[in-house]
DNA sequence: AGACGGTCGG
DNA sequence: CCGACCGTCT
């Protein structure tokens, strides 16, 4: 049996509202080490590995290993029914039929409650490396969305550029080329509003803007971003959460398709 | 060559965005006066006429008569990935093929650099007469918007008519008919709020409600507005800008079609 | 149903 | 000046 319940909403809502867009069908699989989700999106290019530790939940318990297999987009309406500062609590049988998913006001005048059907999903079975990566950069996630949406306008490509203290961001299409540079830089008063780069080694790759733009849908769920970036592999771009992450794997581009 | 750096780029960012949606393509001519456009809208009822003099500009260097034939939608996309408070430079060779745009952060922490291919475009030539006017109404700008755009949801066509001391615009539509009538009246505090009616003979003019409202979106540039107008000719509706102006040409629709 | 633009609030 | 929310259009 699985039992969690969120002190509000929010999280919940945004993690499905920055997901479903790559994802139709997902499995939320649920032990004692939290929530867990491992997806690739729709079109097999984008890997989407979801971590929510029980100290995200207020209350956490869950006995055994749980999948739910869910239709996120049905899962997505009956989220945006509740209020983000909704007590949120998620309930599953051993071996369920459905997910019991209850809103409570924190006046306690209202409580809505609904039951999501659960389906067999396929599940590819996935392993991720843990590797090193050539650098680090870390940002504001809202500068990271407004680069990528803003240079989707010109290209669906998107090429990263990281030196030493800088990160270069280039798109190249017909209306014209454009190219947003920022430089490493400490802001004390406001960290978060840092350029960080740690990098052992330059690099030059591109991503299709689609799918940074997938990724960029994350970025409410916390106010920075992390690139981890290696020559001809897979990028990481991790979301931080109050503990856990939401992380995205995209490989770049190569030579000829760019 | 032509250099011009703004020291921030809300005036052209607000200019373009006022202007795009009555113009798809224009022509930008910068010389040692300013920069000039002279445009009639896609319906070909409009005429635009922008004027930038090089004091609204930090930095103005143009040595020769240059024209930058633009696509505004895609300059649009490139002004939109500059914040409003950016520095924003535009440079161009004397025969250009591209129009260069530079935002920098005031932090100088960012750097956005673009270049926008240009086009050639066959451009009107248009003498815009000098003409005394019947009268003139300045007005706060955000007053006329609102005007303008609750009396469109009424009827196509917007009746002014202009008496001593007072301004009177009616619509006339199938749900009902609606007037708002100011009287001119001058606030000390606020001289911008004031109600100023200069009147040399009484008018009473109807007007495209569609076109005013391509006009209003030019709101955002001045916090006033003046309306020049003169029985039975085009009307002036004109923005002035710090140093320059937006102005507005305007016929009024005739007895038997308003 | 999703995306874009505009408006309102912090 | 920036971000979030609501409404409209595709």
């Amino acid at each position: 049996m699985f039992d969690g319940k969120f002190t509000d909403a929010s999280l919940l809502k945004k993690l499905v509202e920055a997901i479903k867009d790559s994802v139709k069908l997902c499995n939320f699989n649920v032990n004692e080490s939290g929530l867990n989700v491992q997806a690739i999106d729709d079109s097999r290019v984008l890997l989407i590995s979801l971590l929510v530790e029980p100290e995200c939940f207020h209350e956490y318990r869950c006995d055994r290993s749980i999948v739910l297999g869910l239709d996120l987009e049905s899962f997505n309406k009956i989220l945006k029914q509740g209020n983000n500062d909704d007590y949120l609590t998620l309930t599953a049988e051993d071996e369920p039929d459905n997910l019991m998913v209850v809103f409570e006001d924190k006046k306690k005048e209202r409580i809505s409650e609904f039951s999501l059907k659960l389906m067999d999903i396929d599940s590819d079975v996935l392993n991720i490396d843990e590797m090193d990566h050539d650098c680090v950069i870390t940002m504001p996630s809202s500068e990271f969305s407004k680069i990528v949406r803003d240079m989707k306008t010109l290209s669906e490509s998107l090429n990263i550029v990281v030196t030493k203290d800088s990160v270069k961001f280039n798109a190249d299409g017909q209306i014209g080329t454009g190219s947003v540079i920022l430089k490493s830089f400490t802001d004390m008063e406001n960290p978060n509003e840092s350029i960080r780069i740690a990098l052992e080694k330059p690099v030059d790759l591109s991503f299709g803007a689609k799918y940074l733009n997938d990724i960029a849908k994350a970025a409410t769920l916390s106010s920075t971003v992390s690139l981890k970036l290696t020559d001809k592999a897979p990028a990481l771009f991790e979301f931080k959460l109050p503990s856990g992450h939401l992380r995205y794997y995209l490989a770049p581009k190569f030579d000829d398709e760019e």
